[in-house]
DNA sequence: GTGAAAGCGCTAACAG
DNA sequence: CTGTTAGCGCTTTCAC
């Protein structure tokens, strides 16, 4: 004589039985209506719908994934480099994650030990991976997980292997528009702080420069273009480079918000005026270019938007692998900028450095 | 006739089964072993880890969760302040709650929208909810929560409700430590830029430097207090309050580290070298804090630390009020902070700004 | 258009 | 210390 067991039950949220119970109907008939299949009849559905707004039901994520076979988990691998950025990408992926049901798993890595760091997100059943900057650049990480065979996408990347998948802004696009925009605020000499020479976005927001001073019949001055690496300490040295210089800039564009950020310390510190004196503009958007003043005129990248889109791009190609099918028809997206226009910009004294 | 139907399984990865059969035990020993619990003779136990690495074989999320009947959501509501903090404290949320097997939704809310926010999330079935600062200091959003009877941990909150969990630095011991340290080194007249009035970490931050000026024995000069809002152009406007004064400080303690950023900036602007005519010190230790230059000396709060403590202390209070037992035994957790010395704290000029 | 049965991978409860 | 059984909440497959 075998008693039923009771239920073991622990939390007290409705189940899809209870929804079928009350609208009357079989479970598997609320599961379509929740999944939105056509064929159930309209007042069916409105029977079931109405059940299971009484009982605030909202289905397990676990069950779903469970019973549909299909447990997505991404990884997102980054160094510790530009925290800023990086916490607008997370939010965004986190955001997107759950809307589609897929978990995502965080992991940390020093530099040089990005190897081990691979090793330990595969290990915990990873099925794809998402890379912000400037891991979307490092060769050896990128040749390892080719090597693996692993759906990949670099985000914020100015040129990724085709191999891979990828969201980016128009770096160059971006830049060649600030640049013009400078010149048409009346800027002559207009400076250029560059990036970190082993990113790829370094180089086209360079080339945008360029291109942009060609277009607008602006002289190409090399003293005008100052080697950076991205971070603030970079920016500082570059900025007093370009200031000591005879013909020193009116404005200066520097390929990030530290940078520009830097610049304008040591603007200040010269005792220049900004925008009064020279202007200074970013890249980014960053926390950093609203938390310094006066605040950064900057190219807004849509960071979390791009995240989004990330996840997205990185699960459809998740599924058409293990549906067997080929590639993405489109693998490289790329997301609109904005130029916004806050306090750091200005057209040119008159008598520059009077 | 029933043909049994073939297997639905679509990932190809290993289950508990197929370790168990490898080992030659049963799925429920591989469980346990899994589990860590105690129950399972080493030699066993032994056979079953080398399966699992065989296979690289990972426990599914989703069952785990379905069959343990514990499906855990926790909620993490936050503003758009301190991205910095915010950032390193939803990496570390992540971290413990993969690691705890508990699903993270984050919610970014406007000021003044926190009630929409928070009913969205309840509408997420979320379990419980972790506040980073400053919504600890929330009123009206912690009347809400309480109404609502929903657990909630409040992180770096100088002084938590009753009713609510806590974790948190002693903000108070810290910032006496710092404004020790300033007189050890010989500072005499030593500023303090103070925090938002409506956070009371800003309260206890104050009371320290006080407390430390007083077992020091030195005078405390109401001059030397300039009130700031945590934002860097609030440490902006302080900073010149204070180096305005005839008797301008040697030293100058800001509660957080924009401001303290802030104060290098004036100061450089100013054309006082920074810590050789100015001792500038921080609290928080956020990126900020390594971004400018000198690199801050600050307060390191460990808040990746800090939120996998928040998310152990909610799950723990959440189990616990299922099975229907009281509170916790030490509802407010202390972690510890630690004083960072880098570059911008020195012995104080024999003349002070001669 | 709707329902019944079976099973996803794991663990609680109970038995040995 | 280890195994058996049943069931978590949902969806797939097949039958009507």
């Amino acid at each position: 004589m075998i008693e039923p067991r009771g239920s073991r039950r622990q939390r007290n949220a409705p189940t899809i039985s209870d929804v079928a119970a009350r609208a009357g109907v079989s479970p598997m008939t609320v599961s379509r209506v929740i999944n939105g299949e056509g064929s159930v009849r309209p007042s069916t559905r409105e029977r079931v719908e109405e059940a299971i707004a009484a009982l605030r039901y909202a289905p397990s994520a676990a069950a779903r994934m469970l019973a549909g076979g299909e447990e997505l988990r991404i990884g997102v691998l980054h160094t510790s480099t530009s925290l800023f950025y990086f916490s607008e990408f997370l939010v965004g992926c986190l955001d997107q994650g759950s809307r589609q049901n897929c978990q995502i798993l965080v992991e940390q890595c020093a530099e040089g030990a990005e190897s081990a760091a691979i090793g330990h997100l595969l290990h915990g059943r990873i099925d794809g991976l998402l890379l912000p900057p400037p891991l979307g650049d490092a060769e050896k990480v990128m040749a390892e997980l080719r090597e693996r065979d692993i759906p990949v996408v670099a985000v914020s990347t100015g040129r990724a292997p085709d191999w891979a998948l990828s969201v980016s802004i128009d770096d160059r696009k971006a830049a060649y528009e600030m640049t013009r925009h400078l010149a048409a605020l009346g800027h002559v000499r207009i400076g250029f702080i560059s990036g970190a020479a082993n990113q790829s976005a370094s180089r086209e927001r360079l080339d945008g420069y360029r291109g942009a001073l060609t277009d607008v019949g602006l002289e190409q001055d090399p003293a005008l273009i100052a080697d950076g690496t991205f971070s603030y300490r970079s920016g500082l040295d570059a900025a007093e480079r370009l200031l000591d210089l005879d013909a020193a800039p009116t404005a200066i564009f520097a390929s990030n918000d530290d940078m520009a950020a830097a610049t304008v310390a040591v603007a200040h510190r010269r005792g220049l005026d900004v925008p009064g004196d020279l202007t200074v503009c970013g890249f980014d958007d960053s926390a950093l270019a609203t938390t310094v003043w006066p605040e950064l005129t900057t190219i807004r990248q849509p960071v979390g938007d791009m995240a989004r889109t990330a996840v997205d791009l990185l699960l459809r190609e998740i599924r058409q692998r293990r549906a067997g099918n080929a590639g993405q028809d489109q693998p490289h997206v790329v997301v609109d900028y904005q130029l916004v226009r806050r306090q750091s910009d200005a057209v040119p004294r008159r008598r520059p450095r009077s």
